[in-house]
DNA sequence: TATACGTGGAA
DNA sequence: TTTCCAAGTAT
Protein backbone atom coordinates (compact mmCIF):
# COMPACT_ATOMS: atom_id res chain seq x y z
CA UNK A 1 0.00 0.00 0.00
CA UNK A 2 0.77 3.48 -0.76
CA UNK A 3 1.99 5.19 2.23
CA UNK A 4 1.07 8.84 2.28
CA UNK A 5 3.30 9.87 4.52
CA UNK A 6 6.67 9.39 2.74
CA UNK A 7 5.88 10.63 -0.70
CA UNK A 8 6.57 14.07 -0.06
CA UNK A 9 9.86 13.50 1.58
CA UNK A 10 11.16 11.29 -1.04
CA UNK A 11 9.82 13.28 -3.81
CA UNK A 12 11.50 16.61 -2.29
CA UNK A 13 14.77 15.12 -1.80
CA UNK A 14 14.97 13.64 -5.59
CA UNK A 15 13.87 17.77 -6.58
CA UNK A 16 16.95 19.00 -4.57
CA UNK A 17 19.11 16.67 -6.90
CA UNK A 18 17.29 16.97 -10.38
CA UNK A 19 14.67 20.33 -10.20
CA UNK A 20 15.11 21.83 -13.57
CA UNK A 21 16.67 25.46 -13.76
CA UNK A 22 14.04 27.83 -15.24
CA UNK A 23 14.07 31.03 -16.11
CA UNK A 24 10.82 31.88 -13.80
CA UNK A 25 12.52 29.73 -10.80
CA UNK A 26 14.02 31.11 -8.26
CA UNK A 27 17.31 29.90 -7.07
CA UNK A 28 17.28 27.61 -4.10
CA UNK A 29 17.00 28.97 -1.07
CA UNK A 30 15.70 32.48 -2.72
CA UNK A 31 12.21 33.95 -2.70
CA UNK A 32 10.23 33.85 -5.99
CA UNK A 33 9.25 36.97 -7.72
CA UNK A 34 5.17 36.85 -7.85
CA UNK A 35 4.89 38.71 -11.06
CA UNK A 36 6.74 36.19 -12.73
CA UNK A 37 5.62 33.01 -11.36
CA UNK A 38 2.03 34.05 -12.21
CA UNK A 39 3.44 35.28 -15.60
CA UNK A 40 5.25 31.84 -16.26
CA UNK A 41 2.26 29.48 -14.79
CA UNK A 42 -0.54 31.52 -17.63
CA UNK A 43 1.71 30.90 -19.82
CA UNK A 44 2.50 27.21 -19.16
CA UNK A 45 -1.65 26.68 -19.46
CA UNK A 46 -1.41 23.88 -21.74
CA UNK A 47 1.60 25.00 -23.56
CA UNK A 48 5.13 23.09 -23.44
CA UNK A 49 7.94 24.66 -21.70
CA UNK A 50 9.83 24.73 -24.63
CA UNK A 51 7.35 27.55 -26.21
CA UNK A 52 7.51 29.61 -22.98
CA UNK A 53 10.79 30.00 -22.08
CA UNK A 54 11.79 32.35 -25.47
CA UNK A 55 8.56 34.25 -25.00
CA UNK A 56 8.90 34.44 -20.87
CA UNK A 57 12.11 36.35 -21.50
CA UNK A 58 10.92 38.57 -24.46
CA UNK A 59 7.49 39.08 -22.02
CA UNK A 60 9.43 40.09 -19.02
CA UNK A 61 11.91 42.40 -20.75
CA UNK A 62 8.94 44.27 -22.10
CA UNK A 63 6.54 44.49 -19.02
CA UNK A 64 8.83 43.59 -15.84
CA UNK A 65 6.00 44.25 -13.27
CA UNK A 66 2.13 44.80 -12.45
CA UNK A 67 2.66 48.52 -13.10
CA UNK A 68 4.22 48.52 -16.75
CA UNK A 69 1.86 45.49 -17.35
CA UNK A 70 -1.23 47.56 -16.29
CA UNK A 71 -0.28 50.25 -18.20
CA UNK A 72 0.28 48.58 -21.60
CA UNK A 73 -1.22 49.21 -24.87
CA UNK A 74 -3.86 46.52 -25.72
CA UNK A 75 -2.87 45.40 -29.10
CA UNK A 76 1.06 45.51 -28.46
CA UNK A 77 0.11 42.87 -25.59
CA UNK A 78 -2.27 40.88 -28.36
CA UNK A 79 0.25 41.13 -30.80
CA UNK A 80 3.09 39.89 -28.52
CA UNK A 81 1.01 37.13 -27.33
CA UNK A 82 0.75 35.93 -31.28
CA UNK A 83 1.58 32.48 -32.27
CA UNK A 84 1.25 31.35 -28.58
CA UNK A 85 -2.65 30.35 -28.55
CA UNK A 86 -5.46 30.65 -25.93
CA UNK A 87 -5.74 34.16 -26.39
CA UNK A 88 -7.94 35.01 -23.67
CA UNK A 89 -4.63 33.92 -21.78
CA UNK A 90 -3.36 37.71 -23.02
CA UNK A 91 -6.20 40.01 -22.11
CA UNK A 92 -6.98 38.28 -18.63
CA UNK A 93 -3.32 39.10 -18.13
CA UNK A 94 -3.65 42.92 -18.32
CA UNK A 95 -7.45 42.92 -16.54
CA UNK A 96 -5.79 41.39 -13.88
CA UNK A 97 -2.57 43.62 -13.72
CA UNK A 98 -4.83 45.76 -13.85
CA UNK A 99 -7.23 45.04 -10.69
CA UNK A 100 -3.74 44.33 -8.93
CA UNK A 101 -2.65 47.87 -9.47
CA UNK A 102 -6.15 49.15 -8.48
CA UNK A 103 -8.22 46.84 -5.84
CA UNK A 104 -4.76 45.75 -4.18
CA UNK A 105 -2.54 48.36 -4.01
CA UNK A 106 0.06 47.15 -6.53
CA UNK A 107 0.68 43.92 -4.87
CA UNK A 108 -0.38 40.56 -5.52
CA UNK A 109 -2.85 38.86 -3.24
CA UNK A 110 -0.99 35.67 -1.09
CA UNK A 111 -3.43 33.82 -0.24
CA UNK A 112 -5.25 31.25 -2.96
CA UNK A 113 -9.40 32.49 -2.18
CA UNK A 114 -7.95 35.97 -3.54
CA UNK A 115 -5.90 34.95 -5.92
CA UNK A 116 -8.61 33.22 -7.49
CA UNK A 117 -10.68 36.03 -7.91
CA UNK A 118 -8.29 37.46 -10.31
CA UNK A 119 -9.24 37.45 -13.78
CA UNK A 120 -7.42 34.19 -15.38
CA UNK A 121 -6.42 32.27 -12.58
CA UNK A 122 -8.48 29.59 -11.91
CA UNK A 123 -8.48 26.76 -9.42
CA UNK A 124 -4.62 25.19 -10.41
CA UNK A 125 -2.78 28.99 -10.99
CA UNK A 126 -4.30 30.37 -7.85
CA UNK A 127 -3.42 26.79 -6.42
CA UNK A 128 0.41 27.05 -7.83
CA UNK A 129 1.32 31.07 -7.13
CA UNK A 130 0.21 30.50 -3.18
CA UNK A 131 2.54 27.68 -3.16
CA UNK A 132 5.26 28.79 -5.20
CA UNK A 133 5.17 32.10 -4.83
CA UNK A 134 3.94 32.71 -1.06
CA UNK A 135 4.82 29.68 0.69
CA UNK A 136 1.10 28.84 1.13
CA UNK A 137 0.08 25.45 1.73
CA UNK A 138 -2.43 24.69 -1.26
CA UNK A 139 -3.23 21.49 -3.57
CA UNK A 140 -1.73 21.84 -6.60
CA UNK A 141 -3.72 19.73 -9.44
CA UNK A 142 -2.46 19.89 -12.76
CA UNK A 143 -2.48 17.46 -15.67
CA UNK A 144 1.28 16.42 -14.43
CA UNK A 145 -0.18 16.35 -10.89
CA UNK A 146 -3.49 14.00 -11.75
CA UNK A 147 -0.73 10.99 -13.90
CA UNK A 148 1.21 10.81 -11.00
CA UNK A 149 -1.08 10.38 -8.42
CA UNK A 150 -3.85 8.30 -10.48
CA UNK A 151 -0.54 6.03 -10.72
CA UNK A 152 0.92 6.41 -7.18
CA UNK A 153 -2.91 5.54 -5.93
CA UNK A 154 -3.76 3.52 -9.04
CA UNK A 155 -6.72 5.18 -9.38
CA UNK A 156 -8.40 3.40 -12.09
CA UNK A 157 -11.69 5.50 -12.08
CA UNK A 158 -11.46 7.61 -15.91
CA UNK A 159 -10.86 11.08 -16.42
CA UNK A 160 -12.37 13.18 -15.51
CA UNK A 161 -15.04 11.67 -12.65
CA UNK A 162 -11.52 10.89 -11.28
CA UNK A 163 -10.91 14.05 -10.36
CA UNK A 164 -12.28 14.41 -7.18
CA UNK A 165 -10.80 11.33 -5.74
CA UNK A 166 -7.18 12.20 -7.20
CA UNK A 167 -7.64 15.60 -5.58
CA UNK A 168 -8.39 14.39 -2.39
CA UNK A 169 -5.29 11.88 -2.81
CA UNK A 170 -2.81 14.93 -3.78
CA UNK A 171 -4.24 16.53 -0.46
CA UNK A 172 -2.99 13.52 1.58
CA UNK A 173 0.38 13.73 0.07
CA UNK A 174 0.73 17.55 0.21
CA UNK A 175 3.51 18.38 2.83
CA UNK A 176 2.90 21.89 4.90
CA UNK A 177 6.19 22.97 4.47
CA UNK A 178 7.53 23.29 1.14
CA UNK A 179 4.43 23.43 -0.90
CA UNK A 180 5.81 25.25 -3.65
CA UNK A 181 8.63 22.88 -4.36
CA UNK A 182 6.49 20.13 -3.45
CA UNK A 183 4.12 21.26 -6.54
CA UNK A 184 6.76 22.00 -8.96
CA UNK A 185 9.07 18.44 -8.09
CA UNK A 186 5.52 16.97 -8.71
CA UNK A 187 5.52 18.50 -11.95
CA UNK A 188 9.09 18.09 -13.02
CA UNK A 189 8.36 13.91 -12.02
CA UNK A 190 5.59 14.56 -14.54
CA UNK A 191 7.35 15.94 -17.10
CA UNK A 192 10.80 13.72 -16.79
CA UNK A 193 10.05 10.16 -15.12
CA UNK A 194 5.98 9.55 -14.41
CA UNK A 195 5.50 10.63 -18.60
CA UNK A 196 1.91 9.76 -20.69
CA UNK A 197 3.85 6.97 -22.43
CA UNK A 198 6.56 4.77 -20.98
CA UNK A 199 7.75 5.97 -17.93
CA UNK A 200 10.77 5.28 -16.41
CA UNK A 201 9.76 4.12 -13.49
CA UNK A 202 13.15 2.64 -12.45
CA UNK A 203 14.31 6.44 -12.14
CA UNK A 204 11.30 7.08 -10.28
CA UNK A 205 11.97 7.95 -6.28
CA UNK A 206 8.68 6.92 -5.54
CA UNK A 207 8.55 3.71 -7.23
CA UNK A 208 8.71 1.89 -3.91
CA UNK A 209 5.19 3.63 -3.08
CA UNK A 210 3.31 3.22 -6.27
CA UNK A 211 0.47 1.08 -6.71
CA UNK A 212 0.63 1.64 -10.52
CA UNK A 213 3.89 0.46 -11.01
CA UNK A 214 3.48 -2.21 -8.40
CA UNK A 215 0.25 -3.75 -9.90
CA UNK A 216 1.75 -3.04 -13.58
CA UNK A 217 0.90 -0.96 -16.59
CA UNK A 218 1.10 2.12 -15.20
CA UNK A 219 1.02 4.02 -18.79
CA UNK A 220 -2.09 3.06 -18.54
CA UNK A 221 -3.28 5.22 -15.80
CA UNK A 222 -5.29 7.62 -16.09
CA UNK A 223 -7.73 6.19 -18.43
CA UNK A 224 -9.78 8.91 -19.79
CA UNK A 225 -13.14 8.87 -21.47
CA UNK A 226 -13.45 8.55 -25.26
CA UNK A 227 -13.31 11.78 -27.04
CA UNK A 228 -15.16 12.50 -29.76
CA UNK A 229 -14.34 12.92 -33.83
CA UNK A 230 -13.00 16.80 -35.03
CA UNK A 231 -15.44 18.44 -37.68
CA UNK A 232 -13.86 19.33 -40.31
CA UNK A 233 -14.74 22.99 -41.73
CA UNK A 234 -14.21 25.13 -44.94
CA UNK A 235 -13.72 29.09 -45.22
CA UNK A 236 -12.35 31.68 -47.18
CA UNK A 237 -9.42 33.97 -46.40
CA UNK A 238 -9.17 37.29 -48.17
CA UNK A 239 -6.01 38.81 -49.11
CA UNK A 240 -6.81 42.31 -50.26
CA UNK A 241 -3.18 44.28 -51.65
CA UNK A 242 -3.36 47.81 -52.42
CA UNK A 243 0.16 48.47 -53.47
CA UNK A 244 2.78 47.33 -50.83
CA UNK A 245 0.21 47.26 -47.98
CA UNK A 246 -2.31 44.41 -47.57
CA UNK A 247 -5.53 44.78 -45.59
CA UNK A 248 -5.73 42.99 -42.02
CA UNK A 249 -9.11 43.51 -39.46
CA UNK A 250 -9.00 42.72 -35.51
CA UNK A 251 -11.08 40.32 -34.34
CA UNK A 252 -14.07 40.39 -31.94
CA UNK A 253 -12.89 40.42 -28.38
CA UNK A 254 -14.97 37.16 -27.76
CA UNK A 255 -14.61 34.23 -29.60
CA UNK A 256 -12.27 31.96 -31.30
CA UNK A 257 -8.90 34.06 -31.89
CA UNK A 258 -10.85 36.90 -29.95
CA UNK A 259 -9.33 40.75 -30.36
CA UNK A 260 -6.63 39.24 -32.74
CA UNK A 261 -5.10 41.02 -35.70
CA UNK A 262 -5.95 38.82 -39.11
CA UNK A 263 -6.55 38.69 -42.49
CA UNK A 264 -10.81 38.97 -43.55
CA UNK A 265 -12.24 35.79 -43.51
CA UNK A 266 -15.66 34.78 -44.50
CA UNK A 267 -17.77 32.12 -42.43
CA UNK A 268 -15.91 28.81 -41.27
CA UNK A 269 -18.67 25.96 -42.33
CA UNK A 270 -19.84 22.53 -43.22
CA UNK A 271 -19.09 23.36 -46.85
CA UNK A 272 -16.72 25.75 -48.90
CA UNK A 273 -18.55 29.41 -48.82
CA UNK A 274 -16.57 30.42 -51.76
CA UNK A 275 -16.84 34.50 -51.41
CA UNK A 276 -19.17 34.85 -49.23
CA UNK A 277 -18.26 37.42 -46.48
CA UNK A 278 -15.89 39.08 -48.26
CA UNK A 279 -14.82 42.67 -47.60
CA UNK A 280 -14.92 44.92 -50.31
CA UNK A 281 -16.15 44.35 -53.70
CA UNK A 282 -13.44 42.91 -56.06
CA UNK A 283 -12.20 40.59 -58.86
CA UNK A 284 -11.40 37.74 -56.68
CA UNK A 285 -8.63 35.53 -58.02
CA UNK A 286 -9.03 31.85 -56.44
CA UNK A 287 -5.65 30.48 -55.45
CA UNK A 288 -5.69 26.62 -55.50
CA UNK A 289 -3.59 25.92 -52.56
CA UNK A 290 -5.33 25.99 -49.29
CA UNK A 291 -4.62 26.43 -45.80
CA UNK A 292 -5.21 23.43 -42.91
CA UNK A 293 -5.16 24.22 -39.76
CA UNK A 294 -6.39 22.52 -36.73
CA UNK A 295 -7.94 23.84 -33.31
CA UNK A 296 -8.57 22.24 -30.72
CA UNK A 297 -12.29 21.31 -31.07
CA UNK A 298 -11.81 21.40 -35.14
CA UNK A 299 -10.16 20.97 -38.07
CA UNK A 300 -10.20 23.96 -40.98
CA UNK A 301 -9.53 24.66 -44.52
CA UNK A 302 -8.94 27.44 -46.00
CA UNK A 303 -8.95 28.60 -49.48
CA UNK A 304 -7.43 31.68 -50.57
CA UNK A 305 -8.99 34.95 -53.05
CA UNK A 306 -6.69 37.39 -53.93
CA UNK A 307 -7.63 40.82 -55.11
CA UNK A 308 -5.06 42.65 -56.20
CA UNK A 309 -4.17 46.43 -57.33
CA UNK A 310 -7.91 47.69 -57.35
CA UNK A 311 -9.67 50.67 -55.80
CA UNK A 312 -10.76 49.74 -52.42
CA UNK A 313 -12.68 52.78 -50.56
CA UNK A 314 -14.36 53.13 -47.31
CA UNK A 315 -13.12 49.90 -45.97
CA UNK A 316 -12.59 48.84 -42.34
CA UNK A 317 -9.44 47.98 -40.98
CA UNK A 318 -5.91 48.73 -41.48
CA UNK A 319 -3.43 48.98 -44.75
CA UNK A 320 -0.46 46.55 -43.36
CA UNK A 321 2.57 47.20 -44.79
CA UNK A 322 3.47 43.91 -46.51
CA UNK A 323 7.51 44.08 -45.74
CA UNK A 324 6.09 44.54 -41.97
CA UNK A 325 3.83 41.36 -41.80
CA UNK A 326 5.80 39.57 -38.95
CA UNK A 327 5.28 42.43 -36.74
CA UNK A 328 1.46 42.34 -37.22
CA UNK A 329 1.24 39.28 -34.68
CA UNK A 330 -0.95 37.30 -36.45
CA UNK A 331 -2.22 33.99 -34.90
CA UNK A 332 -0.36 31.46 -37.03
CA UNK A 333 -3.58 30.24 -38.88
CA UNK A 334 -2.83 33.97 -40.99
CA UNK A 335 0.82 33.88 -40.58
CA UNK A 336 0.59 30.40 -42.65
CA UNK A 337 -2.15 31.94 -44.93
CA UNK A 338 -0.06 34.67 -45.55
CA UNK A 339 3.51 32.75 -45.91
CA UNK A 340 1.53 30.94 -48.53
CA UNK A 341 0.14 34.16 -50.53
CA UNK A 342 4.14 35.64 -50.49
CA UNK A 343 5.65 32.19 -51.51
CA UNK A 344 3.92 32.96 -54.46
CA UNK A 345 2.84 28.73 -54.11
CA UNK A 346 -0.82 29.53 -54.10
C1' DT B 1 -20.79 18.41 -16.57
C1' DA B 2 -19.72 19.60 -21.33
C1' DT B 3 -17.93 22.64 -24.58
C1' DA B 4 -15.10 26.49 -26.50
C1' DC B 5 -10.70 27.99 -26.71
C1' DG B 6 -4.45 27.50 -30.11
C1' DT B 7 -0.37 25.68 -31.04
C1' DG B 8 3.62 22.78 -32.03
C1' DG B 9 6.21 18.69 -30.99
C1' DA B 10 6.50 13.67 -30.37
C1' DA B 11 5.48 9.04 -31.74
C1' DT C 1 -0.65 11.11 -41.68
C1' DT C 2 -2.97 10.99 -37.57
C1' DT C 3 -3.33 11.14 -32.81
C1' DC C 4 -2.07 12.60 -28.48
C1' DC C 5 -1.20 15.94 -25.46
C1' DA C 6 1.16 20.22 -22.55
C1' DA C 7 1.98 23.85 -15.59
C1' DG C 8 -6.32 25.20 -17.61
C1' DT C 9 -10.09 28.77 -17.53
C1' DA C 10 -14.61 30.52 -18.47
C1' DT C 11 -19.20 29.68 -19.17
Amino acid sequence: MTNPQAVAPLLLAWYDRHRRALPWRALPGTTADPYRVWLSEVMLQQTTVAAVKPRFEAWVARWPDFASLAAADDADVMATWAGLGYYARARNLVAAAKAVVADHGGAFPTDEATLRTLPGLGAYTAAAVAAIAFGRRAVVVDANVERVVARLFAIRDPLPGARVAIRAATDRVTPDARAGDFAQAMMDLGSGICTPRAPSCLLCPLNAECAGYRQGAPERLPAKATKKAKPRRYGTIFWVQRGDDVLLVRRPDKGLLGGMRALPTGPWVEVAPALDGAPVDAEWAMRNVAVSHGFTHFDIELTLAVAMGQAHHAVDGEWWPIADLDRAGLPTLFAKAAAAILRRDA
